[in-house]
DNA sequence: GCGTCCAGGTCTACC
DNA sequence: GGTAGACCTGGACGC
């Protein structure tokens, strides 16, 4: 497509665009388009009363190069730049982080390369239903049903791809329609319920990035969620800015015993102990050594 | 092609 | 508070 406006961000000295991009697997997901050969990221963003835009996403040395699909005004073009800084946690200070790193010689890599910045989408809600997405299911089976939810109810772009739908857009679907159209078998009613909590205003979890709670709370707060356990709300915690919780899965306990425990499954509690030394910043650095050789070349063209 | 089994995380009922 | 069984899909496997 042909794009018609550039806007340049700048970058923290540290922050790494490929490790940013690839740090787990919302790139793989739609309104997310990667493409690995030229390494753009393509992204839809919703814009509220307006037609939906797409933008496409390049590293330089110093910044962000964000190509849109039409020309914006200077509003527009504001709100554009807080999604990017959003979703690319421009704005997270990992100083605390990158010094507990960088004392480890295992974990040195992290700090050296500017790991650690987990991509995460433009609104909470559309993280929360994606990680419902990811839970008791085969990868594919997630890709399938995120998916369905932006072919079926997204709002076109300037060049056809569609956006992530609203709440207020979900809340209007019954549960048959996420059973049968989208494929979600049991989590259907808990997607029309979250949606009709959201778009009623009886559940803020935008204001989940500005909530104070120590983490036995927030965790409490977040299972309210039809859908939600301990897995799921431990990985929203990480897309608010919270590590301290795991986020055990069968994924993660099966690298763990490959790359730490010669092969032979461990307990939770004896990964718990390995990571406890990291205090608040545990959950961050385990995802950072479970997925580091995921920039390996042999492992980006499996992506 | 069909039937069976299994993996995956959460919910609910029960103890 | 802890636990067993149900939930649902898709892939692997055997026939």
């Amino acid at each position: 497509m042909t794009f018609k406006m550039k806007i340049t961000i700048k970058t923290p000295p540290n922050f790494n665009f490929h490790r940013t991009v690839l740090s787990h697997g919302w790139c793989a997901l739609l309104p997310f388009e990667l493409d690995k050969e030229k390494w753009k990221l393509v992204r839809v963003l919703d814009r509220g009363q307006t037609k939906p835009i797409t933008i496409e996403i390049t590293a330089t040395r110093t910044g962000l190069t964000i190509n849109t699909s039409r020309t914006v005004g200077k509003r527009a073009a504001e709100s554009i730049v807080r999604d990017v800084r959003h979703m690319f946690r421009l704005d997270d200070d990992l100083t605390q982080f990158y010094a507990a790193m960088a004392a480890d010689s295992d974990f040195a890599w992290i700090t050296d390369q500017g790991a650690g910045r987990l991509l995460r989408s433009p609104t909470v809600f559309e993280d929360l239903v994606k990680m419902i997405c990811t839970t008791n299911c085969s990868w594919a089976l997630t890709e399938k049903m995120v998916t369905a939810l932006v072919n079926e109810l997204g709002e076109e772009s300037d060049d056809g791809r569609k956006s992530f739908p609203t709440a207020e857009t979900m809340a209007k679907q019954t549960a048959a329609f996420y059973r049968d159209k989208v494929r979600a078998g049991y989590r259907a009613p808990y997607f029309s319920e979250l949606a009709q909590r959201v778009a009623s205003g009886e559940l803020d979890v935008e204001g989940w990035l500005k909530l104070d709670l120590p983490h036995d709370s927030f965790m409490k707060e977040m299972k309210r969620v039809k859908g939600v356990g301990n897995y799921a709300a431990e990985n929203l915690l990480k897309l608010v800015g919270r590590y301290d919780g795991l986020a055990l899965d069968s994924w993660t306990r099966a690298q763990f015993a490959q790359l730490r425990n010669h092969g032979r499954a461990a307990s939770d509690k004896k990964i718990l102990r390995f990571y406890a030394r990291f205090n608040s910043w545990r959950g961050l650095a385990l995802w950072c050594d479970m997925t580091r050789h995921w920039l390996n070349p042999e492992n980006i063209a499996k992506w």
